[in-house]
RNA sequence: AGAGGGUUGGCAGAGUGGUCGAAUGCGGCGGUCUUGAAAACCGUUGUACCGUGAGGUACCGGGGGUUCGAAUCCCUCACCCUCUACCA
């Protein structure tokens, strides 16, 4: 979330970055935020000095027992209850005071770095580029959820039987690929410097909030109500949070780490009739790379990671589009993100397959994520995360892009995983 | 899941109602000595907030309570360890 001080000293900044967002009512809600802060700092002013009183005195107190003077120190005593009534007071007020703020503050998003364009949905980002053909398939090509019927790759079906829709069972070489997907994403981030890791699926609250999922996405992840747990809609939840109140030396950063992991995502209300086959699921695969750097460079390091996304996509083979996304689509916690999307053949239309974000200090202030440098001063470090890559619609667009009469041809970079080259 | 024990500063580890933000040791940083290093010695070394500043406040796993005063007593929650039970 933002810091105080800098809504304080950046005032119009945050104002046009809400505005930017079409937030609704940005110049009353960043005054009443600075208002309550002043109203905060002055109540907290009163306590301290209340509470100075009531140390002194006990002090006193303290000294005179064991001078054995019984009666001053009852005499002291008595001057307290008016102070301590005075202190319960203030500290409820400031109590009023700092949950109105947290609240607020949790509901401020992220301020959009200069180069997102404004825009109100999806159909106002930019493609900053555009790589690859169309696949020359002839124009019956079938899409993903015929070919994984006729080559009995994935069943569906089966899945509802077992847990519900959205819950896909992987068959056979359907399950391969899964396989050689995790195995190449991640090999591939490791040669590109990433530490795998391999984190929990379940997270706490505090995780939750410390990335932004919480509280503004709740309904978006599943909860296990009993134990106060959320099952993770991305690993980048549960590999940033490893760096929870956590101070780096300078010279520690960057940290770079990748994972492979499950993602689970509620989907509330967006189930419809386009979201067929892999196009959406409740539960999917994804191999994440996450990084914390210095401010400085975290613009460098989100291109090095977007053409980190984009090398695998090359090697797939895949016709694929790099999307800034608009303000009014740009998630909550991000400055900046670029969407990738994979033209899908069969269907003929984009599918996204990676978002790859910068959250400069956005997240690492939910997360007291900092590093020392050589003065020893703390700051907030950098977060960000990409997916390299999410698992379903790359073999949507493999099955679609790669159908020929005699099968499905593999791309080559996933055969040594896979261990055939055809579906047939 | 049952029984018991525990959670203190970067680490180890004292501290059971007042002068304790907290002994001591290790580590870190600065210095003396040295050609240099080691050893030794001296000093220093937590975080956050309020205040222009001097300074003040809070924090000994989290939350609440008792008290003039809580690391210390009480309640509660979380986590860790040991034994038993179970299990991939």
């Amino acid at each position: 979330m933002l810091q105080l001080s800098f809504i304080q000293e950046h005032t119009d900044i945050v104002i046009a970055g809400l505005k930017k967002r079409k937030h609704v009512a940005p110049e009353t809600t960043v005054q009443k935020i600075l208002t309550q802060d002043g109203q905060r700092k002055s109540l907290q002013t009163r306590l301290n000095d209340l509470q100075a009183q009531v140390n002194q005195i006990s002090k006193q107190i303290g000294m005179l027992m064991r001078e054995g003077k019984k009666e001053e120190a009852e005499q002291a005593k008595s001057k307290t209850s008016a102070l301590k009534e005075d202190i319960k007071a203030q500290q409820e007020a400031l109590r009023e005071v700092e949950n109105f703020l947290n609240e607020a503050l949790a509901h401020i998003p992220n301020i959009p770095h200069e180069s997102v364009p404004v825009g109100d949905s999806e159909e106002d980002n930019e493609v900053v580029s555009l790589i690859g053909e169309p696949p020359a398939i002839s124009a019956d090509a079938l899409p993903h959820w015929e070919l994984i019927k006729k080559y009995d790759l994935i069943d569906f079906e089966l899945g509802g039987k077992i847990t519900g829709a959205g819950f896909p069972v992987y068959k056979g070489k359907g399950a391969r690929l899964q396989r050689a997907m995790q195995n190449f994403f991640l090999d591939k981030a490791g040669e590109a410097g990433y530490t795998e890791v391999q984190p929990p699926i379940l997270v706490n609250e505090a995780s939750g909030f410390g990335t932004g999922q919480l509280p503004d996405k709740e309904g978006q992840m599943y909860k296990i109500v009993d134990e106060d747990l959320y099952l993770i809609p991305t690993a980048e939840v549960p590999i940033t949070n490893i760096y929870r109140d956590v101070i780096l030396e300078e010279s520690e950063l960057p940290r770079k780490h990748c994972g492979y992991t499950p993602c689970f995502r509620r989907e509330a209300g967006s189930w419809g009739a386009h979201v067929r086959g892999l196009n959406r699921l409740h539960q999917f695969d994804k191999v994440e790379i996450v990084q914390i750097v210095k401010p400085e460079d975290s613009y460098t390091v989100l291109e090095e990671m977007r053409a980190h996304v984009e090398s695998l996509l090359q090697a797939l083979g895949l016709h694929y589009r790099v999307l800034r996304l608009c303000s009014g689509d740009l998630g909550f916690t991000s400055a900046l993100t670029y969407d990738m999307e994979v033209f899908s053949a069969g269907q003929k239309r984009w599918l996204e397959v990676s978002s790859t974000s910068n959250f400069e200090t956005y997240q690492a202030s939910r997360l007291k994520l900092r590093y020392k440098d050589k003065d020893n001063q703390k700051h907030l470090a950098h977060t960000l995360n990409g997916s390299a890559l999410a698992f379903p619609r790359i073999l949507a667009a493999i099955l679609e892009n790669n159908q020929t009469p005699e099968g499905i041809r593999i791309p080559k970079v996933l055969q040594p995983y896979c261990g055939f080259d055809i579906i047939n």
